[in-house]
DNA sequence: TTGTAAGCGTTATCAG
DNA sequence: CTGATAACGCTTACAA
């Protein structure tokens, strides 16, 4: 089924069932009724590789997503899914590609070969080659993340520093003298993850600025990991009263690790960070949190591309968050351990 | 850039360019070779969507996702992630789709206008539009779950009636008399969302079996309804000391419930289900359940998708696949509670 | 071993 | 207001 059989049954030309549907050109009230009751009778769709091939766009964006193997927190699940909602309410299509590792095929076959119009990068390393590929492509691209030094590109980002940052000044308000701060896997970390990097320096810049002292280690991003985390950190450290950490998948491992260390939270020991609302909510007790607004992010990453595409000469737009951090039940007064 | 401009270059005609590429026709070393360089050069790729025009096929697939403003459980965060490897694994790309409501852009758009060569259909009702939809529109597809009458689609699904049952029936082997079934949110079910049915189907059938006293209940996929959930449950039926769930998302709600209402797991009350695997052990204590092997239906389903796009003549293939319960800290010995 | 040319289904330009 | 026709970039008979 296609435009020419639509033009013959409907006694026009292909052009004017074109037009017609694009409504580029004025067709009379008369021939539209007519072509529209062909198309509703035989189900006409316009062939979207043609139309792509023709008008030199698809109307699709690339979501590169971390690699699939590994599981994606509650964080970057929302940024899906607040990316796919907005692009669908746009009338785009997402195109999915699962890749984070150096040379990889999904990633290389969703942006070349015009498959796309445009991408949303996940997940971007602080010297990332994918950005260095599509700049080098030419291909409008947005970040959900930023890299070292991201003026020449478009994104959108939480910003890890303040927020950790936050999160020591509110824990040293309660009296807390003695934190660390858990941070995502260490090879993530080693691997240029930004915003492991930036939660360090917001770590160390509000410890040095309240005289605290602080302890920066990893974690894997499960549960299990975090509760044997803690318990090195317990042993390590007999000081330690609170904890910052922007690894929410491990938090629910902690608060076991202290359940079984005989201690309570918030009674003797805090934790504040940077999380999914509805992933902190969700932990028991609430996890006191700056609650990243995934939503939003998506949603504008989406706008800001659509903006790109259009006009690839716009000027690049960056918009960091800091959401305030909302007071649950996982931080209160410190209570000496030792 | 395209393959003329490449063809020119290398001073050979466009369709020994093509040739080259795709090695369907011998072309000499020398002049695969020159075309090559040019290739390599300028970065070369052919556009999609004229290849896409000329063969008839996309080399993408669709895949349906439950909407996703409403999150996703970890074991169709499982499903999506396997569809997503072993799509790339076969080079094809993943159109994503959230649709789940009745008119449904998106979903419309996927699978109309040649945009994908099939379609993967994920959290399938008994009854079905979209099944139906596809079938009127003769576009493969394959569901992870099935309607009420499958025998017409091909599909991959969990027996649910089974595992429950089994749960069911491991449970009532340590002992426990009154048991309830936990399942999905009352307006999946009243949705008629076939695991919901099912489950309840195999665990009326094992309670009558085994002579026992069952409630059913529903609850929302998180832990807050399950805690809710759980507390009703005791309140309401004192004589209960066992539980079998479909519900993964609510089981730590439960847990904590019972925590509340000083009960232990597995002293006095056990829990059983079916759920993904890392879900289940990263609970704690962690489930005794049927660990649902979402790799290998999503990579089964693309088998199957692919195979029926190579030859949509080839029979309609099922695999329903109940694996064995994993027993872990969940369940024990039944002790009254009354 | 290579080149020529038709055609996939659209949209847009140019005529009428 | 409408029709013919030329692209868009590719693959693939058919010829040489």
């Amino acid at each position: 089924m296609n435009i020419g059989e639509i033009a013959r049954r409907a006694g026009v030309s292909r052009s004017t069932v074109s037009y017609a549907l694009t409504g580029k050109r004025p067709v009379s009230e008369e021939t539209k009724r007519r072509i529209q009751a062909v198309i509703d009778e035989l189900g006409y769709r316009p062939n979207a590789s043609a139309r792509a091939l023709k008008e030199g766009r698809t109307r699709t964006i690339g979501l590169v997503i971390p690699p699939a193997s590994q599981r994606l927190t509650d964080m970057q699940l929302g940024f899906v899914a607040s990316v796919v909602d907005a692009a669908a309410r746009a009338d785009l299509d997402v195109l999915l590609s699962p890749s984070g590792g150096e040379h990889d095929r999904s990633f290389e076959r969703v942006v070349t070969g015009r498959r796309v119009d445009g991408v949303i990068l996940m997940e971007i390393r602080l010297e990332d080659d994918r950005v260095a590929r599509l700049q080098q492509l030419g291909l409008p691209f947005v970040g959900i993340g930023r890299t070292r030094h991201p003026e020449d590109m478009s994104w959108v980002d939480v910003d890890y520093e303040t927020l950790i940052a936050k999160c020591v000044h509110h824990l040293a308000d309660l009296g807390h003298r003695q934190l660390a701060l858990v941070n995502r896997s260490a090879e993530l970390v080693a691997a240029g993850y930004g915003p492991g990097h930036r939660a360090q320096s917001g770590f160390d810049r509000a410890i040095a600025e309240r005289g605290l002292r602080g302890v920066r280690v990893c974690c894997a991003d499960d549960a299990q990991a975090g509760q044997s985390c803690l318990e090195q950190l317990l042993t390590e450290h007999p000081g330690l009263t609170a904890i910052a950490t922007i690894n929410e998948a491990a938090v629910s491992g902690m608060y076991r690790g202290l359940a079984e260390a005989g201690l309570s939270v918030p009674g003797d020991f805090s934790i504040a960070g940077v999380a999914a609302r509805h992933w902190a909510e969700n932990l028991h007790p609430p996890l006191t949190a700056a609650d990243v607004p995934a939503d939003e992010l998506g949603a504008r990453a989406v706008e800001l591309l659509i903006q790109r595409v259009a006009d690839p000469g716009t000027p690049q737009h960056h918009l960091l968050v800091a959401p305030p951090i909302s007071l649950r039940g996982s931080t209160g007064p410190a209570r000496p351990r030792d």
